[in-house]
DNA sequence: ATATAGTTTGACGAATTCGTCAAGTCGCAC
DNA sequence: GTGCGACTTGACGAATTCGTCAAACTATAT
């Protein structure tokens, strides 16, 4: 189940960036890095701290398990309106029932139900 | 932009961890970390490293960008709330926009900002 | 052979996390 | 009040990553 090993990430981080038809500069101007901090992930020298990992997930717009070879599955369910998410943790239940009304009575008008 | 800010994973480490019925030295002997460690990411005073979050997501079973909050996905199941999501992206571009105000007022009603 | 693009490697000081430890806080039971 | 379990906080040296930079390597094309 888990997977103990950065050489998956090196190759997955590798293959997703071909797969976007970037080179590691590229990359690093997307994820706003370093293209030498792109080079060291590839190559095994580093592994990439919490923030960057994100950014590489962000700019390669893959997931992060995927990344770290914890999954198969390349994008899951990215989270669009991740704030709205954020919004829905910080509510009381009250107010959820609400917001879940009036969610789905937005999504009714192009649902056509 | 798509980036949940750093709180974000402080409370999703401590909630998923209640909902396994962990305490922090409990999730620490699944996670082989110290409970101290535990502390600190819940109270952001660290972040974790590549593989302790690693560690973390196996102990407790979820996915990496779930406790980042880069998804609604915990593994493999939809998390409550999740049909919010559905909603969201059935609805265009402007009432989106009605979506998002409408939940941040909401969530600030506890959040106090 | 020369040039250029892409990548690798290694060094440097700065910054951060690492594990370990001690001490402190807080709530709650007795 | 006393004790206890859960959690917090801060310090310490060790380890790792950080961004920056320079140098070298590998193809490929001219």
């Amino acid at each position: 189940m888990s997977t103990p090993d950065k050489a998956f990430f090196r190759k997955r981080l590798g293959d997703t960036r071909k797969l976007r038809d970037l080179n590691q500069e590229g990359l690093a101007k997307k994820a706003a890095l370093p293209s030498t901090a792109i080079s060291h992930f590839e190559s095994g020298t580093r592994k990439p701290s919490f923030d960057n990992l994100r950014k590489l997930a962000d700019a390669l717009d893959v997931s992060i398990d995927y990344l770290m070879g914890r999954t198969d599955e390349m994008s899951g369910n990215l989270v669009k309106g991740a704030e709205i998410f954020r919004d829905y943790e910080n509510m009381t239940e009250e107010d959820r029932e609400l917001a879940r009304d009036f969610m789905s009575r937005l999504a009714e008008r192009n649902t056509g139900k």
